[in-house]
DNA sequence: CTAACTGTAGTCATCGTGGTTACGAACTAG
DNA sequence: CTAGTTCGTAACCACGATGACTACAGTTAG
């Protein structure tokens, strides 16, 4: 019903833990990302744009060129590549408000304000993962998901 | 980039806040809510399906029928609305594994598992609302959404 | 120069999301 | 009982987001 299509963070996240491991200390071509990301690698190219401009990676172009880490794997905390990609989207879902429905205005600041606290909440989880911890393992189990 | 394009549960808090205001002490159709919510009466029943199997609301058909809460207003948390349409759906985006790779493979668990702790944090910080509280204004300030 | 890459702009197929219609069942008023 | 409401649900459609794919210009090592 509400399902996350958007595989950019979970792409992001796959390629940054290659590139400290599998790449560690060398470029790697988008190609070679795509392969191991199971994605086109125009889409690594796109995913990646942000994170550079970041500084979290450096690509060179040309023979022998690619993607490198710019900065340890240990100080790039998740959280920090989700707001990257996250920017200012909705992470909850916000609908058109009836500007003619007084109680619905409210409703619409008390969405958005939930949003952002919501939005602060899932950056503080991610806040405690970096890309090492994805690399070396240290992340939590996987429980199943709890019901309501 | 990661726009959540699914307004279920906006249009739900929406339509439990106007039953716990607007509509308090009677039934309202779904002709009503929907014009509340701006959107479809379908829609509004599709959304409040659910909630009324997990008996958050009633609904009544035939002549003066319609939809009222089943329960207090101060007793229905937005973290259980939120797990109600969530379902065990991903909140971050997962991309499809490579099976072929075997670091792929474990960082596709890793996801899974930020992914249920992602959603633990959610449920956290939604749980500290209630639909009372959004009728009554007591949720966060809208701040701006500060950069990353 | 040539081969290997990035950067980016297009185009396209697919799918999630909601709007809309339709119709049967349930219920109330009269 | 009949007429008018309202829910429940299926079916179909339009729109938009997503990501694959192609193409091509710019850059760099050998």
């Amino acid at each position: 019903m509400a399902r996350s299509s958007n595989t950019q963070f979970a792409v992001a996240v796959h390629v940054l833990t290659y590139l400290a491991g599998a790449a560690a200390g060398r470029a790697a071509s988008s190609d070679e990302l795509s392969e191991s990301a199971n994605v086109n690698p125009v889409y690594v190219r796109r995913v990646l744009a942000p994170l550079r401009e970041a500084g979290l990676v450096r690509s060179r172009s040309g023979a022998h060129g690619g993607w490198e880490l710019a900065a340890g794997a240990e100080d790039v905390t998740l959280a920090r590549v989700w707001r990257l990609l996250q920017g200012t989207d909705p992470v909850l879902g916000l609908h058109g408000p009836d500007p003619a429905c007084p109680v619905g205005r409210d409703i619409q600041s008390a969405l958005t304000a939930l949003d952002h606290a919501v939005a602060d909440a899932v950056a503080t989880e991610l806040g405690r993962f970096t890309v090492h911890d994805v690399l070396t393992g240290r992340v939590p189990a996987a429980e199943p998901r709890r019901g309501p």
